[in-house]
RNA sequence: GCCGAAGUGGCGGAAUUGGUAGACGCGCUAGAUUCAGGAUCUAGUGGAGGUUUUUCUCCGUACGGGUUCGAGUCCCGUCUUCGGCACCA
């Protein structure tokens, strides 16, 4: 240990070591419980940010103070490498795809290898690589067989100049990001999952991982699944042979509807006015909503059709309204002004008649002239024989009657889509079937898999889909029958590949699987997942139904990934988040340069508690050097000292009594912090503490004071090394200890050391803080109660006035209550 | 509009189940050390006021009420900021 604190020396040397001796290597220990620490892993994007530096941070301290905590940790790091980033380097610059990736890997590598991280580095999985995404191939397949995926038409943005389909985000203002032009909709085949089969269960298995996730991810997940209980109600049409379906959450207020709405491109809409003389009128109509879908104010227009409200026989109109959406429900609502806040605007707009068929002493006025639509509940009025009935009870009264008839049928509808994986980019995971004139779609053999991206495919950003282009891949033989057929050319989202990457990390160089079973069992589920609040719905949601999917294909046995979740906030700059656009961007490989890994992951652990936003400060990580620095200077001070090892049956001055209690109590604080509630902030507030008074302590040479400060350094330095672990294991080693620090066991406090003789506790008059005064720990309410009066202080306030009351807590404080 | 999170010194942030508000760090002030600067060490640091020695008083956790011996913490209402969803029938 030299006498100055030089980082990056010591950094690259433990890290060095670490790697020769294997000691974060990943290996099934039977004999230790295991622990599986991920954090979510990055996008080679180029280079790593704050972002990423935090995230790791945070999952290090993790899976370091499980390893010493005893457990057999796995924590493994990888690369969601496909994207269409690559994609458009290769546009602009001429890179391949590949190659742009790769050095990005290798460029991060580096980076994450020079913070520090226990990784396995042996282990990494990247997603681009065909012995990964095969396995998604075959996957894929099961799940076709198994009718798990469908193909269907899907709207998409379509650049008719470049003549290429857009992504959303390369949609800008409506205009291509490349020419300018403007973008169209386009219809073509797309492949889904039916992750709303699983809505369900996605729904349900919440309360397997609720306490261990954040409350707010889960009500995110729960109101984008958007489950809502109601009934689909039949609506014949006047003079055709037509019915319109809707679905309803308020079958209670069916006597109340007046008219009805259909979205204006539902394809039944051209259908029903075909041949009318409101054709051409709901056509211009249908025409003038596709192109601004963003809806200021509700429009519609009448379609000339009525059709019977099953409940009362009333003939009621059919409008075109362009708030009413396709995607949900039937895509056809009936319409309920009295009881909708939304068909009461419709309704006012176009002059059409409102019928109050909820009662509701005081909000409904005896006139029934509204204000608003009524929501809530009450008793039903105007609806026949339901009349008096509570609307809830009517609600399920009137759907059974309609049911009976054959016109209702109780229904439950989700906001949740079938998730569209087809992508028609190149930079993606081919998805593995053939197109055979005779045959149809047909799966690639499992033994063909895996179905390899093509090196060469032209990319420039325009004229469709890259992969279609490339004959040699196109143009194939049917695995069926063996004729010419051609190769499906869209590649999978890229959410496809980061659903399952966390199970292949149990056996990332498997040849024959996915991965091996029995390890999945072993590790499975994810003890700890750390990421970024963003994923909170889509990556979150996605990868818990594909746990499911592959429970049911037999593959493992759980129902759900990851049984806690830490969302950690973003990293912010003068205010806002750290970005190109503002030139707030503080580089990682500046911030190492200057003061090293340790100093930059102990900034960023300290400066905030994990799920608050970060403010980056440049004096704060100053200051996490300094503190770094002061615990160097001290352990170089007493390195000696601690060799020596000194031991002494009781301490018995008072100071090294209060060294020895601060040791303990700090043990038992950075450990609650840690393990309760990732406060890694507050648990290095208290290394700091310790620090501090190791400073202060009068050390005289005497054997109590050798034995006091080397336990505290010892502890000290420990604690330390989860956050900072390079510094650690050199101070550990300068102190004499053997190698490493990050294989020792985590210290565990003497409860015996935590009791005090003595107590300080507050006294107070009517709330005030007037005194302290020391009392014995197993004092009596009574002598604490006497000492308190009898304070000189204390008198002074309670003299000559009515003391009501004395509030005694034990160990915290004596209220006087005087008038 | 709906759902969610958060409002505490000059700043980042502490404060177990209601029990001494402001831990720890940054910044600032003063002193020691130094030829000097930096670094380091020591002390102080919520605001206002009275003493002008050590002490004392009042006010303070977005705002207004309430419960309680006692509220940053619990309850009711209001405001502001941020995030998500956005006509989901």
């Amino acid at each position: 240990m030299e006498e100055r604190y030089n980082p990056h020396k010591i950094e690259l040397k433990w890290q060095e070591r670490w790697e020769e001796n294997k000691i974060f290597k990943t290996k099934i220990e039977k004999d230790k419980p295991k622990f599986y620490e991920l954090e979510m892993f990055p996008y080679p994007s180029g280079k790593i940010h704050m972002g990423h530096v935090r995230n790791y941070s945070i999952g290090d301290v993790i899976a370091r103070y499980k390893r010493m905590k005893g457990y057999n940790v796995m924590h493994p790091m990888g690369f969601d490498a496909f994207g269409m980033p690559a994609e458009n380097a290769a546009i602009e610059h001429n890179l391949h795809p590949e190659t742009w990736t790769r050095e990005n890997i290798t460029t991060m590598t580096k980076q994450l290898k020079r913070m520090g991280f226990s990784y396995d580095w042996d282990d990494v999985v990247i997603t681009s690589d065909p012995e990964y995404y095969r396995w998604e191939q075959k996957l894929f397949i099961e799940m076709l067989k198994k009718n798990m995926v469908y193909r269907k038409k899907a709207e998409v943005n379509y650049c008719p100049n470049c003549q290429t389909v857009l992504a959303n985000e390369q949609v800008i203002d409506g205009r291509c990001w490349r020419c300018g032009g403007e973008v169209t909709k386009k219809e073509i085949d797309e492949w889904f999952f039916r992750i709303t089969d699983y809505a369900e269960q996605l729904l349900k298995d919440m309360e397997q991982i609720r306490g261990g996730w954040p409350e707010r991810v889960l009500i995110q997940q729960r109101n984008w699944i958007g489950k809502s209980v109601g009934a689909k109600v039949k609506f014949k049409v006047f003079g055709k042979n037509e019915v319109l379906e809707v679905f309803t959450t308020r079958p209670d207020t069916l006597f109340g509807a007046t008219f009805m709405c259909i979205a204006p491109d539902h394809p039944l809409l051209k259908k029903l006015v075909k041949g009318s003389s409101y054709e051409e009128r709901v056509r211009r109509f249908t025409e003038k909503f596709l192109k601004t879908k963003d809806i200021k104010e509700k429009e519609g227009v009448f379609t000339g059709i009525y059709a019977e409200n099953p409940v009362n026989g009333e003939k009621i109109p059919l409008y075109a309204a362009n708030f009413v959406l396709l995607e949900y429900g039937t895509g056809i609502i009936m319409s309920v002004p009295a009881h909708d806040q939304r068909d009461f605007e419709f309704a006012k707009k176009y002059n059409l008649p409102l019928k109050v068929v909820i009662y509701k002493e005081g909000v409904i006025p005896k006139d029934g002239k509204l204000m608003e639509a009524y929501e809530g509940e009450g008793i039903l009025i105007n609806s026949g024989q339901f009349n008096d009935l509570p609307s809830e009870q009517g609600k399920w009264e009137i759907t059974k009657w309609l049911q009976e008839k054959g016109l209702a049928e109780k229904t439950v509808n989700y906001a949740l889509r079938d998730w569209n994986v087809s992508r028609q980019r190149y930079w993606g995971a081919p998805i593995p079937v053939v197109y055979c004139k005779r045959c149809g779609i047909v799966p690639v053999k499992e033994e063909d898999l895996p179905v390899k991206l093509p090196e060469d495919a032209p990319l420039t950003g325009e004229g469709g889909s890259p992969l279609k282009r490339v004959e040699s891949f196109v143009k194939t033989r049917c695995p069926k029958c063996g004729g010419e057929a051609e190769r499906e050319t869209d590649t999978f989202d890229t959410f496809v590949e980061s659903s399952w990457y966390f199970l292949r990390y149990v056996s990332p160089h498997e040849k024959d699987k996915a991965f091996d079973k029995e390890k999945a069992k072993y590790w499975m589920p994810v003890d700890q997942y750390v990421g970024g609040i963003e994923h909170a719905i889509m990556h979150l949601l996605y990868a818990r139904y594909f746990t499911k999917v592959l429970r049911d294909l037999k593959y493992i046995d759980i129902d759900e990934p990851f049984k806690r979740l830490l969302t950690q906030g973003m990293v912010i700059k003068d205010g806002a988040k750290m970005s190109k656009s503002k030139g707030n961007i503080v580089d990682p490989d500046y911030i190492v340069e200057k003061y090293g890994a340790d100093t930059s992951r102990l900034f960023i652990l300290f400066a905030a508690p994990p799920e608050k936003d970060l403010d980056w400060s440049d004096k704060g990580v100053e200051g996490s050097y300094r503190f770094l620095n002061r615990v160097w200077r001290i352990v170089y001070r007493y390195k000696d000292v601690c060799k020596s090892k000194g031991r002494v049956a009781e301490l018995k001055e008072e100071k090294s009594r209060r060294l020895h209690y601060l040791t303990h109590f700090t043990i038992k604080h950075v450990t609650e912090d840690i393990e309760k509630r990732y406060h890694f902030n507050t648990a290095i507030a208290r290394l700091m503490e310790l620090t501090n008074a190791i400073y202060e302590y009068n050390y005289e040479g005497k054997e109590e004071d050798k034995v006091a400060i080397g336990e505290a350094i010892r502890t000290l330095v420990m604690l330390l090394s989860v956050f900072a672990p390079h510094i650690a294991e050199e101070m550990w080693e300068g102190i004499g200890e053997k190698p490493f620090v990050s294989d020792q066991c985590w210290p565990e406090y003497d409860e015996k050391a935590l009791v005090k003789e003595t107590i300080k506790m507050a006294v107070t008059v009517n709330g005030k803080v007037r005194d302290e005064i020391e009392v014995e720990k197993d004092a009596t309410e009574e002598k604490i109660r006497e000492l308190a009066l009898n304070s000189t202080r204390i008198q002074k306030y309670i003299q000559g006035k009515e003391l009501k009351k004395v509030v005694v807590v034990k160990h915290r404080l004596v209220n006087m209550v005087v008038r």
